[in-house]
DNA sequence: ACTTACCGTAAGCCGCGAGTTACATATTTG
DNA sequence: CAAATATGTAACTCGCGGCTTACGGTAAGT
């Protein structure tokens, strides 16, 4: 049921870039304000909201908050997927044996 | 870049209650407005929107229109999950390869 | 042909949430 | 200790979108 937070979260524009803006590496808010049209109070609000979803861990630095991508968030979303593919072994499943066998 | 309109759309919970009962198999706009709190309308609005985020397929028959999961829709939201883990093998990955051993 | 069933569209209302500015708090720096 | 830096929170505005009612159109039934 957490995979509702989680769209919700992902939904808006804005609060993707931020959490993709993650990939790189952990950022602070002021890092991540930078690379934003958007202000940095809004981006703190986002980071709420991901953080509230699973999505993202915190932790303080001192004077900074350094923020990063929490993937074991995505897993209720991960499932929540796979809950449309009547059979155990999924499209991506399938490309994942396919690259092994390759190898 | 067709994985925003798959947030956007799965982020309502009325939009997603529609499309996870078609799951079941495919249904008309009255089924699926009679298992739904909001009206005809709105079932209809919102599968105008599941549709144009390619998450389902409409066949007209005679008076009526059936509307089905078109599982393909989601490869791109499973592409986007993905990038997110550096590594080519992620969980769920994993996970197929686990029970096709334990067989 | 008339009526009924099924569905999409238009127009309008209204609440939620994204964004801003202003302020409060805590840590670092000089 | 004072100033600057980094971040969160409060209060407010405002536009988007979800929902409803009303209407139009097409297919089926009698």
């Amino acid at each position: 049921m957490a995979y509702a937070e989680i769209f919700t979260a992902l939904a808006v524009p804005a609060r993707r870039h931020i959490f993709e803006a993650l990939r790189e590496r952990p950022k602070t808010v002021g890092e991540l304000a930078a690379g934003q049209p958007v202000s940095r109070p809004a981006v703190s609000q986002h980071l709420r909201v991901l953080e509230a979803a699973g999505l993202v861990n915190v932790e303080p630095q001192g004077n900074r908050r350094l923020y990063s991508i929490k993937r074991d968030g995505l897993n209720d979303l991960r499932e929540y997927l796979e809950s449309f593919w009547p059979d155990a072994l999924t499209a991506h499943g399938a490309e994942v044996l396919r690259r092994m066998e390759k190898k």
